[in-house]
RNA sequence: GCCCCCGUAGCUCAACGGACAGAGCGCCUGCCUUCUAAGCAGGAUGUCUGAGUUCGAUUCUCAGCGGGGGUACCA
């Protein structure tokens, strides 16, 4: 938001280090890292370095740093919108007049609101693709993970100023498929219950006791082992199948992978994620093996099939790597049947061709990061330009505290029952702390908290880190959590209630500031530095961090500074557009990280 | 074997190569007749080890130790 007096700066600085041949090393600008200070700061160190490695001067560079700073804080003098400059341990640092800044920075969130931080448009379209479940199972805390991520990415991408697609790929095809739809069909056909969450959870529960009738015993007896086999023969016959296209067998697949689907969109709305593409791994499946074709025709895949062996792709030695690091796959099984890779690149051919990305981002466990790149490396030789932009969002997987989680040993914890748990958690909280909240709301704001405080939780841990998911600290609604942001919000909006209508010209802030003013505005000033931060990184958490530090803000000046009860009306009425541009921030900052605002709570 | 990620306070996590390494939880002390106490103010502890690069390293390089993951016909 201060270019502009920057880049004054910046040229005074470059014209006097030419007069004075001194060999000025890049600009790099912070704001002063000093609480209720508000300016922004440079250093010399790099340039004393340069010149000391020129064999110039002599002196050390710390002591040099500083009398560069302090020749160039002569050289400057005054400047417009500049209260004063320090020369201080090799920094210079440039203190903003509060009140000319004060006023821009509020006037700006006023006049933009929605849009308050978002960037200018890009000519670049993005795709995000995340939430890719496997149907015939239900939705975990896993999922969630990778859907709030994904959802984030997608919000900060966009708001940053790139045309955004969302893009959802659940697995609706293979072996865990066909086995819940063995046992269904053999056991439990038209026994579903009714509602959508059950029926989506009831499948899963069937894979758990398929893939225990189905998995070898220790010390079984031969009877049973022939049980087994049986068994697996049945669904072996029932994969050949639906591979054939056996019209009983995929009405049978159409119809339980539709339980999956309305399940998982029912997830997604509760998520408040709204997917504008749909791709399913079985609508890949028939594209891709004509890849495989195409891929031997340009020599980038070897068929070892004439040798009884696989259609493979040595990555390394087609890309001329002497060292191995993409190593070799297979893209085609010798019995003919496709891999995830190979429907992998099917689908980024279809996102290229038919959408038009010219950037397409992957939010996926990061176990599959060798994976990933792999087919990146295979788009690459295969003459796709946007492979090199192409990026891969891993995060850590969730696991619980007796371990990894387990679909087929039913060792999850599902994202359904984890929400209605937060709702039941804030309404026995909200009876005792929140008495104004009309009881037909109640739910409503509860629902709106507790996934809050979930979705904060996801977020406010880089990507990278594995979770023991613990559902307390999950839940919790004390601290650094979402519940607290919102709260930020509530009592924001709690005294814009209690003033009514006031004076929203522009703001003058021609008084003196106190301390905890000046934090939040410089705070709010740099929402739209974050956002583009956040985007251009991949970092959800960068956000949330951010929101965080502008609650925390707002929550120390509303305790510190009683808006309502400032006698002078000009101050209160500066004071109500403070909190006017606060709260306007703070929802902006829920908005991107799929956090509602509850007016109330 | 090779590759990737991680190692920071009692616990869970932050920190564009820069000015005193920050939060939350937990523990202790205050603050509700003033805009909502899901809050505020205050209090104690820390960079795995060893070299190197640099004016300056939690951050970059190398080695070691410890943990997790991946390594062509699973997804």
């Amino acid at each position: 938001m201060f270019t502009q007096e920057q880049q004054i700066i910046e040229a005074k600085i470059k014209e006097f280090c030419a007069a004075h041949d001194i060999p000025l090393a890049e600009l790099k600008w912070q704001p002063i890292p000093f609480s209720g200070e508000w300016g922004f700061a440079t250093s010399f160190f790099q340039t004393a370095a340069n010149e000391a490695r020129a064999g110039k001067g002599g002196k050390p560079v710390p002591q040099r740093a500083q009398e560069m700073a302090e020749q160039v804080k002569a050289q400057i003098g005054s400047v417009d919108g500049i209260s004063r400059i320090n020369a201080v341990k090799g920094y210079l640092n440039l203190y903003f007049s509060t009140s000319t800044y004060a006023s821009r920075v509020v006037d700006e969130v006023l006049a933009s609101g929605f849009n308050f931080g978002r960037g200018t448009k890009k000519n670049e379209r993005v795709m995000v693709e995340y939430a890719q479940p496997n149907t015939h199972h239900s939705f975990h805390i896993g999922h969630a993970r990778n859907t709030i991520l994904g959802e984030v990415l997608a919000r900060l991408v966009e708001f940053a100023g790139y045309e955004t697609i969302r893009a959802s790929y659940p697995g609706d095809l293979g072996l865990g498929v066909i086995t819940v739809m063995w046992i269904y069909d053999k056991l439990y056909k038209g026994q579903e219950p009714d509602g959508v969450h059950e029926r989506g959870q009831w499948l899963a529960k069937l894979y758990v006791e398929a893939t225990a009738m189905l998995e070898k015993q220790e010390n079984e007896t031969s009877e049973q082992s022939a049980q087994r086999e049986a068994y697996d023969a049945e669904r072996r016959e029932m994969y050949r199948k639906w591979d054939v296209g056996d019209e009983y067998v995929r009405n049978l697949w159409r119809e339980t992978r539709e339980w999956s689907l309305e399940e998982l969109r029912e997830v997604l709305k509760m998520l408040n994620v709204k997917m504008d593409v749909w791709f399913y791994e079985s609508e890949v499946d028939e594209p891709s093996k004509v890849i495989v074709d195409e891929l031997i025709a340009k020599d980038i895949a070897t068929d070892e099939r004439p040798q009884g062996g696989a259609v493979i792709v040595k990555i390394d030695e087609k890309l001329g790597l002497t060292k191995e690091k993409y190593r070799t796959n297979v893209i085609l099984r010798k019995d003919g049947t496709t891999l995830y890779l190979t429907k992998d690149l099917a689908l980024a051919r279809i996102k290229f061709e038919q959408y038009h990305v010219d950037r397409s981002i992957y939010v996926v466990d990061s176990r599959q990061a060798l994976h990933l790149q792999q087919a990146f490396a295979i788009l690459k030789l295969w003459g796709f330009p946007q492979s090199e932009k192409c990026y891969h969002l891993g995060y850590g997987v969730v696991n619980l505290p007796e371990g990894a989680m387990s679909a087929r040993r039913g060792r999850v914890v599902l994202f359904k029952d984890v929400a209605d748990e937060a709702v039941k958690r804030v309404l026995a909280v909200e009876s005792e702390k929140s008495g104004d909240i009309p009881v037909n709301e109640r739910e409503k704001i509860a629902y709106q908290i507790g996934m809050g405080a979930l979705v904060y939780s996801m977020l406010s841990m880089d990507n990278n880190k594995d979770i023991i998911f613990d559902i307390n600290e999950a839940l919790s609604f004390d601290g650094r959590t979402g519940p607290y942001i919102q709260n930020a919000y509530v009592r924001a909006n709690s005294i814009l209630k209690k003033s009514g209508t006031f004076n929203v010209q522009p703001s003058t802030f021609d008084y003196e500031l106190t301390k905890h003013e000046i934090e939040l505005i410089e705070l709010i000033s740099r929402f739209p530095q974050t956002v583009e931060q956040a985007a251009n990184e991949y970092r959800p958490l960068v956000m949330a961090a951010y929101a965080y530090d502008l609650a925390n803000t707002f929550h120390s000046f509303y305790h510190a500074v009683n808006v309502m009860q400032t006698e002078d009306e000009k101050i209160r009425n500066a004071r109500l557009q403070l909190v006017m541009a606060a709260r306007q921030t703070i929802e902006n900052a829920l908005r991107l990280l799929d956090i509602q605002a509850p007016e109330v709570m």
